[in-house]
DNA sequence: GTCTATACAGTGATAGAC
DNA sequence: GTCTATCACTGTATAGAC
C-alpha cells in the first residue's frame, strides 16, 4: 500500500532511512507491549517493512531495544534539563520546566511510555542511565535548590522528591494518557487538557515559589505565562536537540 | 522446594486456596511484563504450581489476566476514596487520601503497575471501568472540591487535573520505584523515602487548602500528622474493603 | 480433582534467492 | 543490499493418565 515514496539510488541512503522509519515503528511497539510482550512482526507491519528487513538491520529484537532506548534516553533530559538553572528564579525555571515537559509528553508520549515499561520490567537495561546520568543530574538540581533557598526565593522543599513530583505529574499526561482522557470522556488528550494539566502542575509546584516580586523577575513572570522571547537563547538550544 | 504446608483433605479449600496464590503470582508477573509479555510458565514458578494447573482453574491466560484486574480495581478506588468528602475540611482530607495512596502504593506496588501496564497498552480491558465507574467517581469528587471552595476552605483549582495530579505523584512511588531508588542510590525505597515523598505532596498538595485555622478544624491538623483516633469510624469502613 | 504428555500456533532468527 | 522461504524453539492450550 503506502509505498515509502520513490526508492532513491543513493547507496547507504535507504538504509538510513529505513533505519530511521523501524526505530520509529520500534518506539510505537515497544511502548505498548514492551519489549517481552512486542512482537517483531508488529514492528515490521507498522513501518510497513518485511520482518527479516528489521532483524538484517540491527540484528536482533534485544538490540533493536537497546537502540530505540538509546534513542529515548538522549531527549529525555536535554529537553527540560536547562530550566532548572540559578540563571533562572524559581518562578520562571519551574515554569519552562514543566512546559518542556508538558510539551515533550505531548508531542512524543510514546518515548515516555517506553521508559515507563522499561521501569516497570525492572530498568535493568537502563541501569548505567539511572545510577550515573540521572543520579548526578538530580544532585546537580540539589544544588540550584539551594542556592534558591539560600537567596529567598523559594520554601525549602527536598529537591530530589521535588523533582520526583514533577517528573510523575508531567510524565503522567503520556502514560496514564488513556485513562485522563476517559475520566475527561475524550477518546485523546486535546491541546486544551494539556493546558489546564500545565496550569494545574503550575499552581502546585509554583507554590514553593516565594518571589512575589524580587529584583531580576518581572512582575508578569507570576502570570504563568511564559515569556518565550526572554529565553530565546535557550529555546534555541533546546530545539537543536529535538532529532537526532 | 517450598512445599504448600500441607495439603488438606477438605474438598473444595485446596482450590480456593490455589486460587488465590495464582492470583498473587499472576498479578506480580503481569506487573512486570504486562499481559502479552507475561508468561504461565514464569506464573506457574512463582506460585509453585504446575503450569496446566492454573489453566485447570481460569481456562485461559486472558481469564487470569482479567480475574487479576478485577480483584485489582475493586481495591483501588475503595482505599482512599473516603477522604474526600465533605465530612472533612481540605487539609484532613488531602492528607488521609495522599496518605492512604502512598500506603498502597507501598504495601501493593505490583497492584499499581499492572494498572499502569493496562493503561499503557490501551486499557481496552478496563474501559468499562474508565469511562463509567471513574469518571462518577471523578464528577463525585468535583462536587466536594466545589463545596471547599465556596466554603473558603480551599483555593479555586480544576477538580479534575487535580486528582490527576494526585494519581500521578502517588503511583509514581510504586510504578517508577526502581528509577527512584536509583537516584536515591538505594536498591529498594524504605519507609523514611515514602514519609519523605508523602511531606512532599502534602506541601504542593496542601497548597490549595486556604484554612489556617477554620471553625471546625483544629489547629493541628495543620501540622500534617493525621490524628486516626477522630476519623476511627471511617478506618473501620476502609480495612473492611482490604480484603476480598 | 490434579497433573503429565503432547498437539499446534506463533515467534525470533537464518539461509539463500533475487 | 534486499527480501522470500524456512527452521528451531517457545508458549498456549488440551487430552487423557493418575
Amino acid at each position: 500500500m503506502t509505498k515509502k515514496a520513490d526508492l532513491p539510488r543513493n547507496p547507504g541512503v535507504p538504509r538510513r532511512n529505513n533505519t530511521q522509519q523501524i526505530l520509529n515503528a520500534a518506539e510505537k511497539i515497544f511502548s505498548a507491549y514492551g519489549f517481552a510482550g512486542a512482537r517483531i512482526d508488529d514492528i515490521a507491519k507498522a513501518c510497513d517493512l518485511p520482518k527479516a528487513n528489521i532483524l538484517y538491520y540491527f540484528g536482533s529484537k534485544e538490540e533493536l531495544y537497546r537502540a530505540t532506548l538509546q534513542r529515548l534516553l538522549v531527549g529525555w533530559l536535554a529537553d527540560a534539563d536547562q530550566w532548572i538553572s540559578v540563571k533562572h528564579t524559581p518562578a520562571v525555571g519551574l515554569e519552562g520546566y514543566i512546559r518542556s515537559k508538558m510539551a515533550f509528553s505531548r508531542s512524543k508520549p510514546d518515548a515516555s511510555r517506553l521508559f515507563m515499561h522499561e521501569l516497570l520490567a525492572g530498568g535493568e537495561r537502563v541501569r548505567a542511565f539511572l545510577d550515573s546520568t540521572l543520579r548526578e543530574h538530580v544532585e546537580q538540581k540539589a544544588v540550584v535548590f539551594d542556592y534558591w533557598h539560600k537567596q529567598g526565593l523559594c520554601a525549602p522543599v527536598d529537591s530530589t522528591h521535588f523533582m520526583f513530583t514533577l517528573w510523575s505529574m508531567t510524565q503522567a499526561y503520556a502514560d496514564m494518557q488513556v485513562q485522563f482522557a476517559a475520566v475527561l470522556g475524550r477518546r485523546r488528550l486535546n491541546i486544551a487538557d494539556f493546558e489546564k494539566g500545565i496550569s494545574t502542575i503550575l499552581q502546585l509546584a509554583g507554590s514553593i515559589c516565594l518571589t512575589e516580586a524580587t529584583a531580576d523577575t518581572p512582575p508578569q513572570t507570576k502570570q504563568l505565562v511564559h515569556d518565550t522571547t526572554k529565553e530565546s537563547k535557550s529555546a534555541e538550544k533546546r530545539n537543536k536537540n529535538k532529532r537526532k
